[in-house]
DNA sequence: ATTGGCACTCAGATCCATTGAGTGCTAATA
DNA sequence: TATTAGCACTCAATGGATCTGAGTGCCAAT
């Protein structure tokens, strides 16, 4: 295997660039650390480093860029995760102890993490998984519209406005809510569908329209929840970094705000011991951000993960204070959801 | 005033430039336009231009380029609206007709609107305003906690989870949703703070201690519902259009996410005949975004203007075009939101 | 294994000449 | 008076040519 100073040398030059943005070369890194060698010795242990790939020179003669390879040997063996400062704990706490309302909390937590990391941060709603109907409500809003909602245990509210062309009676709809309740109240949303269907079905007399205009409103609903959705905050930080990217930023931004990728993406990440995963530019599959690394964190409700939060940014990135930031602020959200349920 | 010949001129000019980012000389313009004069006769028609401070050269020898307000005049003097095509028509009826719930049909809003202007859309939320209480709902989650939405007759839900430590009884949530209807709907926003807390102090007996939980949250929905809120799509077009801004994107990108700033500049904003009022660069206060336009129109719900929509881009837009989109997008809405009614 | 020394490389800065699109002005013309 | 042709002039952009210096790889000595 590599020897131990050559892994230190990879750890200097990994900081130093991240501090400078500037190739770094054999003689700035003996200045700038003890090594107690000469700078030729430290050339030698550049080109082993060089051999592993996990650095290279941009071209023959200038300093050296770590490389994905040499990003990853630095987060999974050379770097510690940095904690949060006082300043920033306290700001998180703050943040996110105001709201219970999980629309509120998501934006704010999004909000918050893009602050502290300078970076471009994600929230991924609760999605379906293992969600499963807390309560089913049937609000009049008017003599000729309906607004049903749906909430689920994690906390995700969904809604939509029904228009009911003839008419209704407050007392089938009351009928209709109970029904619906009592059958589905805690069942799973994939279970909902055949159960409402059956429920259609069964009804009979005045209800019977009713229901049969209620339940495909249920349906697309909790498929509206199961749709997976993701918040983003600090877009600008991105940009505020464009000379990170190759050509221009506008290919990557608009990778970031394509949801589908980023979901399809994000959750294919596997939480490593620290509970964080990350995935270091072309780790990734997404050609516009291969010059992008991805920190994510699981967050959960009731012990298990229902989503993921973290950040996007550069791969030229503090990941040392980003995983610290990413870990912290996802423990906070689960202590959030955890705390009122 | 400025002769007709000069102003064809300007129209010629500022439509070149559009085109092509490129500074318009006045031989390419008696190539492209047929005048029917002179390369020398354009000069002399742009030197009057140049004087009234319409156009501007960039450095001594070469072509010119609009001001600020030889954008204005074009705007208001030399160009039409563009109506939008048959097929971007189909495509808005599309999108729009789908479906009835305020969050979905802003969301979809915008992301058409960006799309079909390929700027950066913006959509402002219904803002208190005239709005008026339609429903007011407590709805039992489980046996700690309530529900409370207030919706309005903009059809703006908000809602808020209430932690009640000591439980509740269900007939008492009932009693004081009755009370809280029958008071307040209709109402306008503004005028339920003094109500509600009336009906807090006047409440007796066992409903007392949830009445006095509950109100001052329902003041908190009706604050929450009285914050401004913008949503915004497409912002990779502003990143595609880099060179368009002297130095940097971030900071456009930045002021852009800051909604405060962005709400109270459309907020200031007066429609014109069309329905639609633009900011030509500079003529708005926001100093990072000197170089910017912002085309935005009023949507109405039960006829009275409840909120703006509209586009933000680099100066150098087609004005014709976005202002179509715009106002189409606008009256869409409209009808989108005023249909269910 | 480490080091000093040295020849070598090459991106980037600097300087300079050239080019060409475009201008403003003037004197002639309709 | 309005238009035009002609011409000298300006200056950003382009394309070498040259220089500089940080950094390398390798070798012989320690």
């Amino acid at each position: 295997m590599i020897p131990d100073r050559p892994l230190e040398v990879l750890k200097a030059i990994v900081r130093d660039y991240i501090a400078s943005k500037e190739p770094v070369g054999s003689k700035s890194l003996v200045e700038r650390h003890s090594f107690g060698v000469s700078a030729a010795t430290i050339r030698n242990d550049m080109a082993i480093l060089e051999e592993e790939e996990l650095i290279v020179a941009p071209h023959t003669s200038s300093g050296r860029v770590p490389t994905d390879k040499g990003y990853r040997m630095f987060v999974d063996q050379l770097s510690e995760v940095k904690p949060l400062s006082a300043a920033e704990k306290v700001a998180i706490e703050g943040f996110l102890s105001k709201s219970s309302d999980l629309d509120e909390t998501l934006g704010q937590t999004v909000r918050l993490l893009s602050q502290l990391t300078n970076q471009v941060a994600l929230v991924q709603y609760p999605s379906l998984g293992r969600a499963s109907v807390r309560h089913i409500e049937i609000i009049s809003i008017d003599e000729k519209r309906l607004l049903l909602m749906l909430i689920t245990d994690s906390g995700r509210i969904q809604q939509h406005v029904l228009e009911i062309p003839g008419g209704y009676e407050a007392g089938d709809v009351e009928k209709l809510r109970n029904i619906l309740n009592e059958s589905l109240t805690g069942k799973g949303l994939a279970e909902v569908s055949g159960i409402a269907k059956t429920i259609a079905q069964k009804s009979t007399g005045k209800i019977k329209p009713l229901a049969e205009r209620v339940t495909p409103e249920l349906l697309a609903l909790v498929d509206a929840n199961s749709q997976e959705k993701i918040l983003l905050a600090g877009t600008s930080n991105l940009a505020r970094r464009e000379d990170d990217f190759p050509g221009s930023i506008s290919p990557v931004l608009e990778a970031i705000e394509e949801q589908v990728v980023l979901l399809k993406l994000i959750s294919e990440m596997q939480a490593d011991q620290h509970g964080v995963s990350l995935l270091i530019g072309r780790e990734n599959s997404v050609d516009a951000l291969s010059s992008t690394s991805v920190v994510v964190s699981g967050y959960e409700n009731q012990g298990s993960e229902i989503a993921k939060v973290g950040v996007i940014g550069p791969t030229r990135m503090d990941y040392s204070s980003n995983i610290g930031a990413v870990r912290a602020v996802a423990r906070y959200l689960t202590k959030s959801l955890g705390g009122p349920q």
